[in-house]
DNA sequence: GTTAGAAATGTAAGCGCTTACATTACTCTA
DNA sequence: TAGAGTAATGTAAGCGCTTACATTTCTAAC
C-alpha cells in the first residue's frame, strides 16, 4: 500500500485541457459528458486539447463526483464453465452496445468468496449486478437494497421468489428428461450432482429427477445419489463410486453436461457401452454434448440469449421506471445416443 | 447521465464511522488500511462502529486519494475459448492469494476495441495490464509507458521484442509438430488458421509450419492456408473450401483445436476417415482435444500455469524494483490418433 | 437600437478518502 | 519524577471531477 513510486510523468488533468483551451473546468467537463450544450467552436478547441494531451477522464474521480458509473458486475463461479463463458460474453456484449463496462468476478463456487466480490463490485461503484442462482445469505440482499444496486439473478427460475430473476425452470427441465429415461424401462437411475448445499441449480435438477420419480410409480428416496465439484474427472470419479455402491444402476443422469462426459469416459475405461449397458444424461447442452461419442442426451439451454436479455433487463432495472418482470426461457431436449433402452 | 434517481438511504462514509466511534477519519481510514498503528481498544471501538454501520469504503475516493487500486486488468480476445478461461482463472485466483482485484474485458478480436479497453482499465486504476500478444498499435504501449502502468504479453513470447511476456514459441512448437507429420510421409500439407494480420500467435504457427516444410526440402509457398474466425463450425467450413481448392491435401494443421474439431467433424462428414484418408492437428490442447473421436493430435500448453505465474511477474512489475525477465515455457507435442501416415 | 430570453460559459462547492505533519498521550530510564 | 523517546491520534490539504447556480454573450423580434 505504500511502496507506491512517484509518477514520471504527470497524468493530464481536466484542469491541465481547460488551460490549454483557454475555458473552464466545467466546460471541458461538460464537452465529455454532454457535447451539445457546448458552442460548436469551444467544442472543437476543446477536443484539440484532449487530443494533444492525451488526455483521459480519471474514473474514481468520477465516479465520485457523478454518483454513478455505468459500469455493471458480474458474479459467476466459474470462466471455466463454458456455459457462464458464453452467457457472459453476450451479456457484456449487450452492455457494450449500451454504453455500459461491464466488471466480472469469479466466485470459485464459494458463498464467502462471492459476498466479498459483491462487496467489492459495490464499493467500485457497480451500477447494477448480474448474480447466478437465487441461493445467497438474505443479509446481502438488504445489503445491496440498502445500496440501491439493483440486481438481476439469472440460470434460475422461481415465480415464488421476489428476486427479479431471468432463467429456466431447472426442476421442470430435468423432469422432463427423467420422464423420456423412465420411458425407455430404466428403474434404477442414479444422479450425479455438483454440491447441492450451496448451488440451487444443482438441487432442482435432482429435485425435477424425484418429480420424475414419483410420477412413474417409483420412490424418490431410492434416487442414488453423488455429489461432486465440477470437472470431468470429478465426473470420472463418481460413476466409478455410483456404480460401486449401486451397480444395479441402468441410467445416469448428470446435473450438467461437464460430469456426463466425464462420467461417459469413465463408462468407457470400465468397457460398458453406452447406451447398451449404461445410459448416460447431461443438462446445458454445451458444444462437446454433440462432439461426444456416443453424443450426449441432454437439455438445451438458451445461454447466449439469457446473457444478452439479462442486459437489457438490467439496464432497465437500473433506470427506476416501472419494475420488471421476471422472464423464464424455454429449454428443450435434445435426444442424442448416449441414453438407449434399458437393459433387460 | 442525469436521470439518476438520488439514493434512498445515505451511505455511510468514513466520517459516519469516525463520529460513532469517536475518532478522526483519520484513525478510521488507519484501522482500515495498516491496523496496527492504531490502538487496541481504539481499534475495536472502530471496527465496530463499522459493523454497525456496514461500512463499506468507496472506491472511487479511495483510487483518488491513494493513487492506486490493487486491481490488476486484463483483456482477452474472448471468453468463449477454453484456452483463455482457463488462464484467466488462474491468473485470478494467483492475483486473489495477494489481496488484488482483477477486472476483465474481452476485445472479440477487435483491434480498436481492444484499445479502448485499455484507455478504459487505466481510466478506472488498474495498476497493470495483461494483454494477449504483442500485436498492437506502438502508440498504446506509449500511453501505457505515459500512465506508468506496467503491462505483460501473455501467450506469445520473442526474445527479440522489449515488451515483458510470458508465453512459449509459437513457431517452434508448430515446427516440430510439423516435423513429424512429414515424417509420416505427408507432402501437402494445408493450414487452417486465425486471421493471421492481427494475431501474432496465429501468424507464427503457420510461419512454424512453414520452417519446418523448409527443412523437408519443401517450398513453404506451397502451403495451403485458409483464414477463418474462430469457432468449431468455421472449421468445419474451411476443411471444405481447403479441400475443394486443394483435393490432393493429406495433412490438415489447424491453428487451435476448436478448428480442428471442426475439421474433424467436416471430414466425417464428407465420409473421409481420419487418419486413414486425412490427418488432421490442433494447437492448445483444450479438453475436448482428447475427448474427439478420433482424438486429437495437438501441441500441449501450460495454460493454467502461463496465467499463475503471471501474476506473480505483474505483481513484480507494478513494485518497480528490479526488472522482470520474459519467460518462455515449455510446451509439448500430444501425438494422438487424428494424425497417421499419408495415404499412398 | 433596444431588450427579453435563450444559449454558452464560468465559479466554486463538494464527492469520500488518504496522508504529511502537528499534537497529545504514553512508556521507560536514570 | 523529570525528560527523552515512542506510540497513538488529530488536523487539514488535497486527489480530479461534476454540477447547481451565477454570469456573460448571443439572437432576434420589435
Amino acid at each position: 500500500m505504500m511502496d507506491q513510486p512517484p509518477r514520471e510523468i504527470s497524468i493530464p488533468t481536466l484542469a491541465d485541457v481547460a488551460r490549454r483551451a483557454a475555458v473552464s473546468t466545467a466546460t471541458v467537463s461538460r464537452c465529455l459528458n454532454s457535447p451539445d450544450q457546448v458552442g460548436k467552436k469551444t467544442r472543437e478547441r476543446v477536443m484539440q486539447a484532449v487530443a494533444d494531451l492525451g488526455y483521459a477522464p480519471n474514473f474514481g474521480a468520477r465516479a465520485l463526483a457523478a454518483k454513478h458509473t455505468n459500469t455493471f458486475g458480474a458474479i459467476i463461479p466459474t470462466m471455466e464453465n463454458s456455459v457462464f463463458a458464453r452467457g457472459i460474453q453476450a451479456f457484456q456484449e449487450e452492455l457494450g452496445r449500451h454504453g455500459k463496462t461491464l466488471l466480472i468476478a469469479s466466485s470459485a463456487y464459494q458463498e464467502a468468496l462471492e459476498e466479498e466480490q459483491v462487496r467489492a463490485l459495490v464499493a467500485r461503484g457497480a451500477d447494477a449486478l448480474l448474480l447466478i442462482g437465487f441461493h445467497r445469505d438474505p443479509k446481502l440482499y438488504e445489503f445491496l437494497k440498502s445500496r440501491s444496486v439493483p440486481c438481476l439473478i439469472a440460470w434460475s427460475y422461481d415465480e415464488q421468489l421476489k428476486q427479479t430473476a431471468i432463467g429456466f425452470d431447472n426442476a421442470g427441465a430435468m423432469a422432463a428428461l427423467a420422464k423420456l429415461v423412465f420411458q425407455q424401462g430404466h428403474r434404477h437411475v442414479a444422479c450425479i450432482t455438483a454440491p447441492i448445499a450451496s448451488n440451487d441449480r444443482a438441487r432442482d435438477r435432482v429435485l425435477g429427477v424425484q418429480r420424475a420419480m414419483k410420477a412413474a410409480g417409483l420412490n424418490p428416496k431410492d434416487l442414488h445419489l453423488t455429489q461432486t465439484p465440477y470437472g470431468i474427472e470429478n465426473g470420472e470419479t463418481a460413476l466409478r463410486k455410483t456404480l460401486a455402491e449401486a451397480p444395479e444402476t441402468t441410467a445416469v443422469m448428470c446435473v450438467n453436461d461437464v460430469l456426463a462426459i466425464g462420467a461417459l469416459r469413465a463408462a468407457k475405461e470400465l468397457g460398458l457401452r453406452v447406451p447398451q449397458d449404461i445410459s448416460i444424461t447431461g443438462f446445458d447442452d454445451i458444444e462437446i454434448a454433440m462432439l461426444a461419442e456416443p453424443a450426449l442426451t441432454t437439455v438445451h439451454v438458451p445461454h447466449h440469449e439469457m446473457g444478452r436479455r439479462a442486459a437489457g433487463m438490467l439496464i432497465q432495472m437500473v433506470k427506476h421506471t416501472e419494475p420488471v418482470q421476471s422472464v423464464e426461457l424455454p429449454t428443450d431436449i435434445r435426444l442424442r445416443q448416449s441414453l438407449g433402452p434399458a437393459a433387460s
